[in-house]
DNA sequence: ATCGTTTACGCAAACGCTTGCGCGGTTAAC
DNA sequence: GTTAACCGCGCAAGCGTTTGCGTAAACGAT
C-alpha cells in the first residue's frame, strides 16, 4: 500500500500497541469512558503525553461528519467595521471550542457563491453571513439549507423569508439623532443618505421623518439627498443642501467617511464647524475620534457586539435546540453616542 | 451499528451503486484519471451532476494528511493594519485553493498558544504568525517545528534563530520621511517616537539619524522623544518638543493616530499646519487621509503586500521546494507617500 | 450453588475517499 | 502467430477515530 507521509505524528493504535491493550480501550480511556479502569485510564494518559499523543482532529471531524468550524463570509475585511464584527466573532466563536474560517467577497456575486461552496465543502457547521451589495441571487444560500448547514445573516440581511438574522435598528439611532439636533436648536437639518436602493438607507430616511413628526415638526422631502458616498458625491449633495433657500444648519450623514467629505467641504466653503453647520452621522470607524471635526455626535451600530450576538446565535442553532421552522431576527438597538454637547 | 446522520449527502458510493460499477471508478472518473474511458467519465460525472453529488472533504483531508487550510494568528483582527494584512493573506491564499483559519491573541500569551494548539489539531497546513507584544516564551511554536508545520512570521516577528519572516524596513522609510523633510528646508525636524524596546522605535530612530547623517547634519539627541502612544503621552510630548530652545518646524510621528492627536495639540497651541509645524507620519490606517490635516507625507508599511508576500512565501514551502535548513526573510521596502508638497 | 449485576475491556464496523495492484481484453509490434 | 503494450475497470487496504455490542471475570445477593 501507499506510504503515507505519516507526519511522525504518534496515534492511539500506536499508544493501544505499546500498553498491549486494544484502540478503543485508549480512544475511551483518553475520554474519561467510565467503563474503562482507573489504572489503564492513567497508564494511558501517562503515556500519551510522554509520546507527545495529538488527537487527530481531521479524523475526529470525518467521523463525527461535524468540524465545529464556523464559515463566515464578509464582503471586506478590511473595513472597520467588519473587522470589528470578525472580532466579536472570533471571540465568541473561540470561547466555545469552535474555529473561524474566513473569506471576503469584495462584493463580488460569484466570489460569494465560489465561497459559501468551498465552505460547504469544508464541511463547516454553521455560516455567518453579510453579503455583498451586488449579490441579486441567492441561490447559494438555498443549497446550504438543502445541506443543513444554518446561516447567520448579519447587518447586510437579504431579502428573504425564513432566515435567521441580526442586525442593527438605524431607524431609532436616527431618531436620537435628529432629537439631538432638535433639541441644540436646529430647525432645517439636511440629510446625506445612501443610495436608495440600501435597506440602510431607507430605514435612516424613515427615522429621519419619524422623528420629526413626533416633534410635530413639517418634513421637507428637499433636506434629503442620495448620495453615491463618494467625496465627489458628497460634495455636489453639500452644494445642494447648501443652496437651498432655508439655512441648512445641521445634516446627517450617511457614515463617517461622508462626514469627513462634507465637512472638508464646509471647511472650503469657510464656514465654522458646530457653529454654521453642525454634523451628526454613523460611527464606522473609531477613527473618526481622531480627525480635527468629528461630528457632534454618531449612531453607533455596536459591529464587536452584532459579530458577537450572531455568533451566539448560530452556537445555539448548532445545539439543536430549535424547532427547523422557527427563525430568530434580532434587531439590536443603535444608540447616539454624543461627542460635542 | 451507529445511524450516523449520514447529512443526506450522495457519496461516491451510491452513485457507483446506481451505476453499477465500482467506487474506485467513480473516483477516478470525478478526477478525470486517464485510465477510464470516455464513456464511463461521463456518465459518472453526469449522475453526480445530477445527485447534487459533492465531495467531503473531511474525508479527503483526512485520508490525505493534509487540509489545504492555512492558520493565522494575529493581535488583534479589528487594528487597521492587520485587518488590510488578512486580506492580503485571504485574497493569495483564495486563488490558490486555500481556505483561511483565523485566531486573534489580543496580545496575551496564554491564547496564543492555546490557538496554537488548537491550529495543529486542525491539522492546517501552515501557520501566518504576528506574535503578541507580551509574548516572550516561543514552545509553542517550537511545536510546530517540531509537527513539521512551516511558520512565516511576518511583521510582529520574534527574536528567534531559524525562522521563515516577512517585514518592512522601517529605517529605509523614516529615512525618505526626513529626506523629504530636509529637502523642504526644515533643519530643526523632531521626532516622536514609541516605547524604546520595541523593534520597530529603534528602526525609526536608527533611519532618522543616518537621513541626518547622510546630509551631514549633527545628531541632536534632544530631538527624539519616547511617547506611549496615548492622546495624553502625545501632548506631553508635543508640549516639550515646542518647549525646546531650537525651534521644531517639523515631526516625525510614530503613526497616524500619534499624528493626529499631535495635530490636535498644535492647533491647540494656534499653530498652523504646514506651515508653523509639519508632520510626517507611519500609515496605520487608510483613514488619515480624510482628516482635516493629513500629514504632509506618511511611510506606507503595504500591510495588504505583506500579507500577501507571506502567504506566497508559506505556499512555497508548502509546495515542498524547498531544503529544510533553508530559511526565508523577506524584508519589504517601505515607502514614503507624500500628501502635501 | 445459582443468578443477576457490575466492571473492564476487546472486536469490528463504519465514516468517504484515494490508490497500488491485479486482471481480463483489445490492439500494435515483430 | 506470439509477445508486448495498453486500455478500462474492480478489489481491497488504509487513513485515525468512535462506538454498539459481546463477553469474560468478579462480586454481592439470594
Amino acid at each position: 500500500m501507499r506510504k503515507v507521509v505519516s507526519s511522525g505524528q504518534p496515534t492511539i493504535k500506536e499508544i493501544a500497541k505499546k500498553l498491549n491493550i486494544s484502540v478503543s480501550t485508549v480512544s475511551r480511556a483518553l475520554h474519561d469512558h467510565h467503563s474503562i479502569g482507573l489504572r489503564t485510564k492513567a497508564r494511558v494518559k501517562q503515556l500519551a503525553a510522554e509520546m507527545n499523543y495529538e488527537r487527530n482532529q481531521t479524523a475526529v471531524y470525518f467521523q463525527q461528519g461535524r468540524t465545529f468550524t464556523i464559515g463566515i463570509l464578509l464582503p471586506e475585511l478590511s473595513e472597520a467595521f467588519f473587522s470589528s464584527a470578525i472580532s466579536g466573532i472570533e471571540d465568541t466563536a473561540y470561547s466555545n471550542d469552535y474555529t473561524v474560517l474566513l473569506g471576503q467577497s469584495h462584493d463580488d456575486e460569484a466570489r460569494e457563491k465560489q465561497i459559501i461552496q468551498s465552505m460547504k465543502q469544508h464541511r463547516v457547521d454553521g455560516c455567518i453571513v453579510s453579503i455583498g451589495k451586488n449579490t441579486r441571487n441567492y441561490d447559494h444560500f438555498e443549497m446550504l439549507r438543502q445541506a443543513k448547514i444554518p446561516v447567520v445573516f448579519f447587518d447586510r440581511i437579504p431579502d428573504l423569508p425564513n432566515i435567521h438574522t441580526v442586525s442593527c435598528n438605524l431607524e431609532s439611532g436616527t431618531i436620537q439623532a435628529v432629537d439631538f439636533l432638535l433639541k441644540k436648536g436646529h430647525r432645517v437639518i439636511g440629510m446625506i443618505n445612501g443610495p436608495e436602493q440600501l435597506v440602510a438607507s431607507k430605514e435612516r430616511a424613515t427615522g429621519y421623518i419619524k422623528a420629526l413628526r413626533k416633534h410635530r415638526l413639517k418634513y421637507d422631502p428637499e433636506l434629503i439627498v442620495n448620495a453615491d458616498l463618494t467625496a465627489a458625491g458628497t460634495s455636489q449633495a453639500m452644494e445642494y443642501l447648501l443652496s437651498l433657500k432655508r439655512k441648512v444648519t445641521a445634516i446627517v450623514t450617511f457614515n463617517d467617511y461622508v462626514a469627513m467629505d462634507a465637512v472638508q467641504y464646509a471647511l472650503k466653503q469657510k464656514l465654522e464647524i458646530n457653529k454654521d453647520i453642525t454634523f451628526v452621522s454613523y460611527a464606522n470607524t473609531p477613527v473618526s475620534g481622531y480627525t480635527a471635526f468629528p461630528p457632534a455626535a454618531s449612531v453607533e451600530q455596536f459591529p464587536y457586539e452584532q459579530g458577537k450576538a450572531a455568533t451566539n446565535m448560530l452556537l445555539s442553532l448548532l445545539s439543536g435546540e430549535h424547532a427547523l421552522n422557527e427563525y430568530n431576527n434580532m434587531l439590536m438597538e443603535s444608540q447616539l453616542v454624543i461627542h460635542d454637547r
